[in-house]
DNA sequence: ATAATTAAGGACAAAAATATCTTTAATTAT
DNA sequence: ATAATTAAAGATATTTTTGTCCTTAATTAT
């Protein structure tokens, strides 16, 4: 469904939810560990979701990334979004040009129903309510 | 959704069921120019469903590709396959090693319901129905 | 102030996806 | 038989995605 970039942003960001504080931030060692990503790789992104500020970092000693209720209560979209991929949701499954009931490829009826349901899924799924979901006890298999 | 090489031998195979028979073969230049894809290409790929007798190829003057009955019958997740795609649709959202309900990450439950959707719209819809839906006066925007 | 710690930033590397080009083989028309 | 036509096959090239490494800057603990 989404790239590697897009897959690490959303586990980091759901992890640094479940995980950090202001009081408490996480280090991008500990992150990509626990996400199970390349480490230097999962900087950068982290770096771009900060420029954005979906999330916070600060340097030095007991540094790290933390997040803040803003996005706590922003919809996964958001992520998404900052990868650059919420465009791909848009795209015509047989590669047309534009993607529009006007113009359709012979899947779009289909298919623009799923596309809807998957747009929903993103867009009423809060990131706390992920991290919420999230069960302590299991370690996801990432 | 699907990557280059899916759409591509997607469009290739609509195309031809729409306009070949065994006795009005078309060629791969007519191919590419009609599904808007980069010729050479989109011989490697026609080359992968003919080895798969997905279609067929003849070469020589008035050689060319067609397709005959089972595949018409065939619901397009044999393409998908073909370009081996199928797996895409059984991935997690998130990247786990494996979507299961047994051990699902926070979007499992909806995201299954989406995919269940997918896998039907691909097992159902045969070439030769969707060959007949794409309408001819009507040319799609590749 | 100094040293330690951590993210930011830039350059580079490897792998995968996408695309092209050239030669060969099969078939057909003459 | 010969030439023309078309797909098959293999080598190569380009672009994008994914990933690494090294230096710099910011912050904090001492
Ligand atoms: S036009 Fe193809 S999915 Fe909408
Ligand atoms: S486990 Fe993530 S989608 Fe099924």
């Amino acid at each position: 469904m989404f790239s590697k970039k897009t897959e690490y942003a959303l586990r980091a960001t759901i992890y640094i939810a479940k995980h950090s504080s202001e009081e408490k931030k996480l280090s991008i060692v500990d992150i990509s560990k626990a996400i199970n990503s390349p480490q230097s790789f999962t900087a950068k992104i982290l770096q771009v979701l900060t420029k954005k500020k979906l999330i916070h970092s600060l340097p030095g000693p007991n540094g790290g990334f933390y997040i803040t209720e803003p996005t706590l209560q922003a919809p996964i979209s958001c992520i998404i979004d900052a990868m650059g991929e919420n465009e791909a949701l848009d795209k015509c499954v047989l590669g047309l040009k534009k993607c529009s009931t006007a113009n359709p490829c012979p899947l779009h009826e289909q298919y623009k129903k799923v596309k809807f349901q998957l747009k929903e899924i993103f867009e009423e799924k809060s990131i706390s309510k992920l991290a919420k979901e999230l069960k302590n006890n299991k370690s996801l298999q990432y």
